[in-house]
DNA sequence: CGTTGTGTTAACCACGTGTGAAACCTCCGG
DNA sequence: CCGGAGGTTTCACACGTGGTTAACACAACG
């Protein structure tokens, strides 16, 4: 399960596309023509929320596709309004058509909290900070990882060597930046301690993907898969 | 609509104060001294909702009172926050101790809209004032918390400290984070405490719910069943 | 004054972690 | 084609950090 898709209406782009960057959840833009099509179209599977920018649209149509929205799907989904500041009297008596709204000019910060807000309140935990790569995810809050969907039982030292390797793919690191890097700036023990500890890792990813983590002879270890230039890193 | 009494931390004056006359609310000023005090005072008795004007004040302080507020007084009141804008990011995983925030300069028409939807709200479809989760079931209300049907007969501490767990559940918390968001933000003391504490839940979740809580060695605890995959390794 | 809740201290124990040595591989020179 | 050297993988074991547990001290409350 990576970032779950989040509905975008009628389009996504500028502060609105950065702002579900930020998020870490993937937009899926429902059509670029008017709000009343959307109505009509299917919704993506299993969207976690919905963005509906009413700015500059007919009030109204706005109105109809959160009432069909909540109708049609699960009521539980978050909706947020993307508003103009004259249409906030309209709002009035229709506080069940919508969870949240963002008045212009939208600040994208502002809209990434009240997204992760809204997601995080529904129940929704998509919206954790997390490390995808190939087929390896790490939840970064439950400390949990999982290789191609099995979860992979890591131990502390483990998963930080992972998520430190995972969020610098293709980029080879020496023995003693890893020691700096993961163990702690002030660590100093052997160098063999990181060979051992790959090699714990390589055993819990299984035998199809313990190349994810590749030796670079006489240099150090990468993350990813081969074929990928490596940038040496020093520091 | 109703009149009843919102409650406003420290003050209420300028754009608040337009916009509860707007909303038709009466404001009821708890202190106009810090933000601290207001958790020692007793609130006005059935108060329908909360501003807390966090900006201009150290950010703990207006955490640690909606922490009060939630957690002594009814969790189904809706607590808004007033932000500066450098303030956004201090909200992350603490989506559970407010409703709705408004970022500064702030708009009359717009804190208004958001008073009269949080109120509204909280008439019909209220926050989960009942936490589930595995065979747990906990009522917010009545401080009531039953395992696999069985009423367990939790401490003060026992039951915030489940709570919180229970509220995000799989995500890993260290033991300084625990004291601070369970035990209060100024508390200072000996992060074994927390460890006694969880025994103490697991004694009283009996011996085959005991696994609820998980340690992750070297990090801290979490709450939840290891995920439906196969993280039970041998019974 | 007993009772109950809460925090601290220390002993115990388990498991993660680091280390050394041996086996293994790979690249080059002979 | 062979052999050795430098580098890497693998293994087993000992140490120490960190978690559990129990017992105690003390404050709050009746």
């Amino acid at each position: 399960m990576t970032s779950d898709p989040v509905l975008c209406v009628p389009s996504c782009e500028g502060p609105v596309r950065k702002a579900l960057e930020v998020t870490g959840v993937t937009p899926v833009v429902a059509t670029s023509g008017r709000l009343n099509e959307v109505a009509s179209l299917e919704p993506p599977d299993g969207y976690a929320g919905a963005v509906i920018n009413a700015a500059g649209f007919p009030f109204t149509e706005a109105m109809n596709l959160c009432r069909q929205l909540r109708h049609r799907d699960h009521p539980v989904v978050p909706i947020i309004l993307l508003l103009d500041h004259y249409q906030l009297d309209d709002l009035t008596f229709r506080e069940d058509l919508f969870d949240d709204f963002v008045v212009g000019p939208f600040d994208v910060s502002e809209l990434a909290t009240r997204l992760r807000h809204r997601l995080r309140r529904a129940g929704n935990e998509s919206v954790a900070a997390r490390v995808e790569h190939g087929g390896l995810s790490m939840n970064l809050e439950t400390y949990q990882a999982t290789i191609a969907g099995r979860v992979m039982d890591l131990t502390y030292m483990e998963y930080e060597l992972l998520r430190f390797l995972a969020t610098n793919p293709h980029r080879v690191f020496t023995r003693e930046t890893l020691l700096s890097r993961v163990w702690g700036y002030e660590y100093y023990g052997g160098a063999r301690t990181v060979d051992v500890h790959v090699r714990r890792l390589r055993a819990k990813l299984g035998e199809e993907n313990a190349h994810l983590i590749q030796t670079v002879r006489s240099v150090g270890y990468k993350f990813g898969a081969s074929t990928d230039y490596a940038l040496a890193d020093d520091d």
